[in-house]
DNA sequence: GTCTATAGAATGATAGAC
DNA sequence: GTCTATCATTCTATAGAC
């Protein structure tokens, strides 16, 4: 609370005003970054199906964890926050959708594996110590060709 | 300091008996597993090279990581030990082992982004709420199917 | 909507007895 | 090697003035 106050250039009482405990914060940050996730489904899922979506889930996703690179991680590994969110029903619709947009429908289990190996692999990378010599731009390509070669599609 | 202290069945005097700080705590705990990690990389080079060596990585780094299902991800996305171990020359002299241990030797900067894809992708599925209900066993299974198409190995 | 002041609990760490 | 007791600091959160 302390670090937030100072951040924002106030005292923490001023922002106890706005938010009525410190839960009621990571929760805010957090939906406001399923609101992002949410989006990048919905504009993915306008363009009609096959192929033309799973082009536009992995650009989306991959430009939303290089945006996210210093946050991501604490975000989604933070243990509190991991219990808080582990049972959430919209991060868990969230992901199934995310799941069903990526992968060829029929094969299930291996699917969601295959879904939460590379959701991991992309938010993880991004902030992991062999990588962060790398500037955005060289990231996001690489992460875009490395993620379509998991998921065995054409470059 | 406290839960320590109630895990281990003492008080916190007692814990500070044996060491000095809390930093001193996990700088012990984070060393102790990039033993383990080393150890995987020393019996993987044992194997004399090539696919074996390559073989015995990938098994032995999803073993290490279902192993440690409950603790990888606070152990490896903390802010406050990622900042410890940023710039740690142990750490990064291992994952550059591993990454060549892992990578055909010749392309360099791409190794890199898969080594960390792929370290990312394994420790950040193990605890994924797309894949809480499945045991250990099956999750190990997969993981190395998955790793090995990754690494666009013969299955 | 922001401040000062403060309550009440928890934190990391130490002193000293057994 | 473990305990009780404690210190100084920090924490989340609230009360009340402006």
């Amino acid at each position: 609370m302390q670090m937030i106050a100072e951040e924002v250039g106030v005292t923490k009482a001023a922002i106890y005003h706005q938010y009525n405990t410190k839960d009621e914060i990571i929760r805010a940050v957090a939906e406001a970054e399923l609101d992002r996730l949410e989006l990048v489904l919905d504009e993915a899922e306008s363009e009609g199906g096959g192929s033309a979506t799973r082009d536009a889930v992995i650009a989306g996703i991959v430009d939303l964890a290089v945006d996210r690179r210093r946050e991501v991680s604490p975000l989604l590994n933070d243990p509190v926050i991991g219990r808080m969110y582990a049972k959430d029903s919209r991060l868990l619709r969230l992901l199934d959708r995310l799941s069903r947009l990526l992968m060829e429908p029929g094969k299930g289990r291996e699917s969601k594996l295959a879904t939460a190996m590379l959701t991991a692999a992309i938010s993880g990378a991004v902030m992991h110590p062999l990588v962060a010599d790398q500037d955005d731009r060289a990231l996001r390509v690489q992460l875009v060709r490395l993620a379509r070669r998991f998921l065995e599609l054409p470059t």
